[in-house]
DNA sequence: AACATTTTAATAATCTTTATTATTTATTTT
DNA sequence: AAAATAAATAATAAAGATTATTAAAATGTT
């Protein structure tokens, strides 16, 4: 999570300029725990920024990943999702209503080296995605 | 891995109809360990079966899935890729060369255990993925 | 072998994402 | 501070993957 004036060195230390359409989609972003698509993102940016339109929010996604400052997430739905959060953690998804929450103190580093020392990739990064009925879902049932 | 009369049988037992097509698309991704997506299958199929279509391909996959004979993987690219082993196993893909393999022994269960407990989800399932550079680009970079 | 039903193939439609281009905005230079 | 230049935005169109539709063909059953 970074200020305006950290994301702002940020792109223009990568050569990129500062708009109030990044610094937008960048804290809407950062708001929130949902991991929205890029539909949610736009929708949630209406009313502030009416006349935004779908492409600056998928090219400023894409650029806020190519400078590592958001990560984008690819649980098997038909759109993606996109994360403020890029430290290490993991994802949970559930079956039934689709949230996807956050999998904090996960500790994948064995599995990542074990990984390394099996197929002798250079490993850069990995996602886990878990899926199951979350809590409010499974209490829904026992109505 | 499901021999043409297992198959055949799942596909029964669960109302499905048994025709070539469904066998032919089953045999072509069980045949290889490159993780496929919908298109390299329609190539394959292309030769033996040249008036299969897009379609048929998306449906037999949709319907393989539904009945648990394969798995769908998600690696973030703008296409679905398909395995025919189900067994719980992992897949790490190449940052430069794209190709997906797998990565069979690593045990995810004690992981699996503590997602469920900090989650509150019942886990009925999950995808690991890895990113990095596969050995034979890494042997590419050294010339 | 004929029937009822399902599946296939072809096509069109849908949906997400990317490309294009004129206009606008941010930065740099004067 | 104003002008010049370089890049970004918005609108639109285009592309690409997947899903829906429907007539024709194949399957399993009687």
């Amino acid at each position: 999570m970074l200020t305006s004036q950290q994301l702002s060195d940020v792109l223009r230390a990568n050569g990129y300029k500062v708009t109030p359409q990044r610094l937008a989609v960048y804290e809407a972003l950062a708001a929130t725990k949902s991991h929205p698509t890029a539909e949610m993102l736009f929708s949630t940016l209406q009313p502030k920024y009416p006349s935004m339109s779908f492409a600056t929010v998928y090219k400023t996604v894409e650029i806020l990943d190519r400078i590592h400052v958001i990560k984008i997430l690819n649980t098997g739905e038909d759109s993606m999702r996109y994360d403020a959060d890029t430290s290490i953690h993991h994802h949970i998804q559930c079956n039934e209503c689709g949230r996807v929450d956050d999998l904090m103190d996960v500790d994948s580093s064995g599995l990542v080296k074990e990984a390394e020392n099996l197929s002798g990739y250079d490993i850069a990064g990995h996602q886990f995605y878990f899926f199951g009925v979350c809590p409010h879902c499974r209490k829904a049932h026992q109505n």
